[in-house]
DNA sequence: TCTTCTTACGCTCGGCGTAAGTATC
DNA sequence: GATACTTACGCCGAGCGTAAGAAGA
C-alpha cells in the first residue's frame, strides 16, 4: 500500500486506461503495468478488469479510501512546509459561493489577496493541502452548532456568521402566501439540485432525518447564485438560501421555520497562520 | 513520506529513543536513524531533538497527521481484505460503557459473540481496523441528530437508541430539589472528567457552544459507571448520565431541559458485513 | 567510559526502462 | 494486424546490516 502505487492506482482507475495513466504520470506503461500488479500482489486480490479497464468490487472500495488517504498525505506534507516556510506576504482565499457575504468581506485586504470561489465541498481541501490560506464555507446547522465538515486534516474552524434560511419559491406558488414553512411539508417537493451553488439535498435529509425525499428535479452544476434564483423563479424546483439573499424578480423567499436551522459560514485555516493571514482572520473573528 | 518511515518516526517519538524503537521494529538502530534521517532530508526540515529524543514544533505538528494517516491506511487494508476473505463465524462488538445497555444487548447472538469494552474514542478506529466487526458508541446530541464521530475511513453509523439525559446531583446540593436543569446554569459548576466512561466535558461545550466551563474537578479513567455515580454521590463533581442509569444511592438525577439534549446511541460497521454480523445487524436496527 | 546516535561501506533486492510476448478487438 | 496490457531481463539506486566514529552524560 505504498501510495506511489496507489497514486498510479486512482490515475488508472480516473483514466481507464495504463497508458493513459503512464502519460500522464510520467512513468513508461510497462512500470504502471507493475504498480498495479505489484498492489494487487500486495492486497492479494484483483482490483482492476482488463479490456475495458475497470475497478472490481474491491477495487472501488479501494478508492474510497485511496482518495482520502492522498490528500491527508498531500495536506500533511503542506502542514509541515508552511510551518517552516516563509510568512507569505500575498494572501489566497478561498470560499465556497454562500460563504461570499458582504459581512464576511468586508475585513479582507484590498491589496495582495486573492479570493477563489469553489464548489463547497473542494474548501476543506484546499485549506489543508495549503492551496489556499483561509477558507469560507458554508452549510445548513442548527442554531450555534458548528458545520458538519469532512475532516481531511486537523483545521481550525470559527463560526463567522448565522442568518436565517428561507424556501425560495416561484411567484404563483401555492405556498408562496405562507409566513413560514416547515421542510418536513416540503420532503415530497421537486427540489433544485444545485450542490455547489446552492445547499446540497444531502444537508437537507440529514436535518429532517429523512433518509429519502428532496428529490432532484434539475440539477445546477455551477456556482451562479443568481441563475440558481432565476431557476427558482421559473419554477423548476425548490431551493434553500439564506434570507437575505433570497429576493429576486419573479420569486419569493418564505422563512423557514422548522427545524430551526441556520446558515451558517465558517473560517477555516490549519492553526499555523503566518503574516497578514493571521491579522485577517483575527479580524474576520472579531467582526462577527 | 512513507508510510513505513511514518511508522518509524512515531515509534521513536513514542519511545523517546532510537535503540528501543529499533528493538520494537525490528531494526538495527542503524536503520531506525537512517529512516528518520530520510524523512528529516524528506521534509527539509528537523523532526527530532537528539539527547534526550523529543520531537521539534514541526515533529508534533507530523505526529498529529501521522496517527490518523497510519490509521487509515490500516482501515483500508483491513477493509478490503475482509471484503474478500471468508464469513466469519466468530463476531466481536465494541462497545463505549454507556452504550451497552439491556436494549442493544437483546439482539446479541449468544454464542460466538465477544463483547469488548472500550473507551469511547477507540471505537471509529477498533471497527474501521476490523479489530471488531461491530460497534457501540454513544454520545450526546441534538434529537435524531447524528453523533459526530471521527471519520477514520467511510464508516456506517445508524441510529439505536435516544434517550434522555440527568444530571447527576449528590443528596445533599442545592439543585438536587429542581425538576429540571439548563445545562447553561452549570457551567461554572465542578465537573467530573471521565471521559471513559461518561461523557467528555467537550461535548458539554460544545453541545452548550461555550468555549470553556465545564473545569474538570476530579478525573475518573476508567469504564465503570458505578464508581462514577459513586464519585458523583460523594459531591466530588458532577456528571451527565442517560436517565435511566443515573439512580444511585446517595445520589439524585435531575432531568436536563435545555438545551434539548439526548443520549445516543449508534451501531457502526463497514458496510461489509459478513456471514452472522448482517443478521445481528439487521436485528438490532429493527428492534429499536 | 559507557551509552546512544551518526556515518561509512558493502551487499542485496526493489523498481524502472527496453524490448519481446500475448491477448483482445 | 493493431492496440493495449504483461512478462523477461538488465541496470541502477534505495535500503538494510556491520562496523567504525562522534558526542553527550
Amino acid at each position: 500500500m505504498d501510495p506511489h502505487l496507489l497514486h498510479t492506482y486512482v490515475t488508472v482507475a480516473r483514466l481507464s486506461s495504463f497508458s493513459a495513466a503512464a502519460r500522464e504520470l510520467g512513468y513508461t506503461q510497462s512500470a504502471v503495468s507493475q504498480h498495479i500488479a505489484a498492489l494487487e500482489h500486495d492486497l492479494g486480490m484483483s482490483l482492476l478488469n482488463r479490456r475495458p479497464v475497470t475497478p472490481t468490487r474491491a477495487g472501488e472500495r479501494l478508492l474510497e479510501h485511496a482518495g482520502s488517504l492522498l490528500l491527508r498525505l498531500d495536506a500533511a506534507r503542506a502542514d509541515l512546509t508552511r510551518l517552516a516556510g516563509e510568512p507569505a506576504t500575498a494572501l489566497t482565499v478561498v470560499a465556497s459561493p454562500l460563504a461570499v457575504r458582504p459581512e464576511t468581506l468586508a475585513a479582507l485586504p484590498v491589496s495582495r489577496a486573492t479570493l477563489r470561489v469553489q464548489p463547497r465541498e473542494d474548501i476543506p481541501a484546499a485549506v489543508a493541502t495549503g492551496a489556499a490560506d483561509l477558507g469560507l464555507v458554508d452549510g445548513l446547522a442548527a442554531p450555534s452548532d458548528p458545520l458538519r465538515l469532512p475532516d481531511v486534516a486537523p483545521l481550525t474552524a470559527t463560526g463567522v456568521a448565522e442568518e436565517p434560511v428561507a424556501v425560495v419559491l416561484p411567484d404563483g406558488h401555492p405556498l408562496a402566501r405562507r409566513r413560514g414553512l416547515r421542510l418536513a411539508d416540503l420532503v415530497d417537493a421537486r427540489w433544485l439540485d444545485a450542490p455547489d451553488a446552492g445547499l446540497p439535498l444531502e444537508q437537507l435529509r440529514a436535518a429532517t432525518g429523512a433518509a429519502r425525499g428532496f428529490r432532484p428535479a434539475l440539477r445546477y452544476e455551477g456556482t451562479d447564485i443568481r441563475t440558481l434564483l432565476a431557476l427558482a423563479a421559473a419554477g423548476l424546483g425548490l431551493t434553500l438560501l439564506p434570507h437575505a439573499l433570497a429576493p429576486a424578480d419573479g420569486a419569493l423567499a418564505v422563512p423557514l421555520t422548522e427545524p430551526r436551522l441556520v446558515h451558517r459560514t465558517e473560517l477555516l485555516h490549519t492553526g499555523v497562520l503566518r503574516g497578514s493571514a493571521e491579522g485577517l482572520a483575527e479580524r474576520m473573528r472579531s467582526r462577527i
